[in-house]
DNA sequence: GAAAACATGTAACCGGTTACATGATTCT
DNA sequence: AGAATCATGTAACCGGTTACATGTTTTC
């Protein structure tokens, strides 16, 4: 449930809509968390109903109109709650891994396609991470542009920290997959030489 | 669905119970996939009714009985088939990350706490996993054991060479976890200070 | 005028979790 | 005799995915 809380953090910064929020999914904070728009509008219904935001019709063009959320006094609260919660950690589910344990089975071109598989998928999450870090070096961020501007100025530092933090364990994370996938390629050479 | 992949790589062993199954995923196993045994059940009748397993009553004590799956040839093929298939990854979704960027709306004490869980919650997983390569190094997980009864030895190098493999790449994962937070500490206290 | 982007939803399904329910066997 | 373990399920729910559906506005 940790979809509404991706969506009240985005709402600290401004009213947004539906389609808004399912953007910023879609481009930087997606690299992230991930949310299709199928399940963004249903999800602001109920926190509205819950008192998280309150919605607002507002005027689009001629005849259009969009629906902006503002998040409520009470949707802050709950956000700054579930920030200082203790982390409940699901148990383990690993598909890669879950193969890789068992690649004695596939041939061995099909084994290496794995590895190279699971090489590529974090070379592009890592270019994505790292193109974070640079847009937090840099303040190219739009939603932290904004953010910062609301943000007092003796906060800013933390504020940008925590950010540069996250970003650097999942480069760390990325990086790590991606040796030991490339160790898994050698270990297939070895095995089958 | 990987649960069904999981459960034919333990019945490629030998014929089992859910029940078997469930105490499996219940000890070793289940520190690289879980599955409650509300789960396991169901999905067995499922697998038997496509085909990929047979199942089997035998006697249990005085009046009771229980149902024993063997995998089929089609079972095997679509496991082997599996294992040879590229691996979709999911779009990402990391909750303790999606905190730690935000952990500027905690205070303090809080933020260490999350920091402190989360390499509490990946020390375990590490010992786990040492455990397991504990285990592999001196042959006494009974599943690998039977395993390697019906493997023609030549073969032996390679199934234990992927396994060991596996049990690498999470110790690697949960030892970048522990630095990644460790350093989440030190940042906590560099900002408060 | 057409295409792309903006805007918002519903419905069916799927894998997984939690709670509930029941009974037999084995061990102490 | 009682407790632990063995054994097998159902049901309600939950978060998430995929497909379907519709209409407006802006841009080229």
């Amino acid at each position: 449930m940790s979809l509404r809380h991706a969506l009240l953090s985005l709402l600290t910064v401004e009213p947004m809509t539906g389609y808004d929020l399912y953007k910023v999914f879609e481009s930087s904070v997606g690299h992230v968390w991930h949310a299709p728009d199928s399940q963004i509008y249903p999800e602001l219904k109920r926190m509205e109903s819950e008192g998280l935001v309150t919605g607002e019709d507002i005027p689009w063009g001629q005849r259009g109109k969009k629906r902006q959320y503002t998040i409520t006094e009470e949707g802050v609260a709950h956000f700054r709650g579930w920030i200082s919660t203790p982390l409940e950690y699901a148990r383990t589910r690993d598909p890669a891994h879950l193969k890789a344990a068992y690649l004695e089975w596939a041939d061995p071109e099909a084994a290496r396609e794995q590895m190279r598989g699971h090489i590529a998928h974090h070379q592009a999450l890592l270019r994505q991470w790292q193109e974070r870090i640079y847009e937090l070096e840099h303040d190219t961020n739009p939603m932290l542009t904004k953010r910062l501007k609301i943000t007092p100025p003796e906060k800013h530092e933390a504020t940008i920290a925590y950010k540069h933090f996250t970003y650097e364990g999942l480069i760390a994370r990325a990086e790590a997959e991606i040796r030991w996938a490339t160790r898994g390629l050698e270990l297939i050479d070895r095995l089958n030489s």
